[in-house]
DNA sequence: GGTGTATATGTGTATTTGTGCATATATTCG
DNA sequence: CGAATATATGCACAAATACACATATACACC
């Protein structure tokens, strides 16, 4: 429940948009500019956002300012989203369960998620 | 870009704390009501926006209302994620990159993610 | 220095959002 | 039926947010 600002960042269309826009690699704020659709001073608000919370970086140069996506932030999402893997790995294993009981011997894999 | 209101729905952190409150099985309304430490029709609410984004089911049983969590919102924001794994993964392989080039063949085991 | 281009910031505003309180709906039990 | 418990909803309101416009800053080139 630390993480719920990550969420915050991420939960508006035009800052998705811009990220999706980073995927390829940095991106001058003018070319993001075109894609985004919003007044260029809205741009540049919503790139602050993301760099405040961790999710790009930046590289001037000349008059320019090169924007990318910066790893560490995304591999927080993702290690969060892990805790939940077992949700849908879990219910995989029950439709092979009586099949499996059939075979070997029950090993208990769950970790403790059933109260 | 679609995905924005999958994280809007986890962008509070009365929200996250529902979320993870359901992590080790369904609970009924009161007992999350407990550890939210907000008023009994906030979280009410705040149940509402997690189910209709479908990251919760409801069990009714007798008065009790028992929410679950849907392993297909996080299945889906998993997927989300995995399309940035390639950023700090790329990063690891640099590192390696020369190492690695003199000891085996290249392997390739990535399962089709590299675009 | 001055001019032009790229990006950031101050300000006002309309919209959205989380919240508590009071009340409504549903369910159980007598 | 009525009373009690559990949960949802109507309403009002304070706070936050995304936006455009105008302006400020930073840099390049003359």
């Amino acid at each position: 429940m630390v993480h719920f600002q990550m969420f915050e960042t991420l939960a508006d269309p035009t800052r998705l948009l811009i990220v999706e826009s980073l995927c390829g690699g940095e991106r001058p704020v003018s070319e993001i500019v075109e894609r985004a659709g919003i007044h260029q001073s809205g741009v540049s608000r919503h790139l602050r956002i993301l760099h405040e919370a961790g999710f790009v970086t930046v590289r001037p140069e000349g008059q320019r300012r090169y924007y990318a996506l910066r790893p560490e932030r995304f591999r927080e999402l993702d290690e969060w989203v892990a805790k939940y893997r077992g949700l849908w790995e879990a219910r995989l294993d029950r439709f092979g369960a009586a099949l499996e009981r059939r075979r070997t011997a029950l090993k208990d894999t769950s970790k403790g998620r059933r109260k």
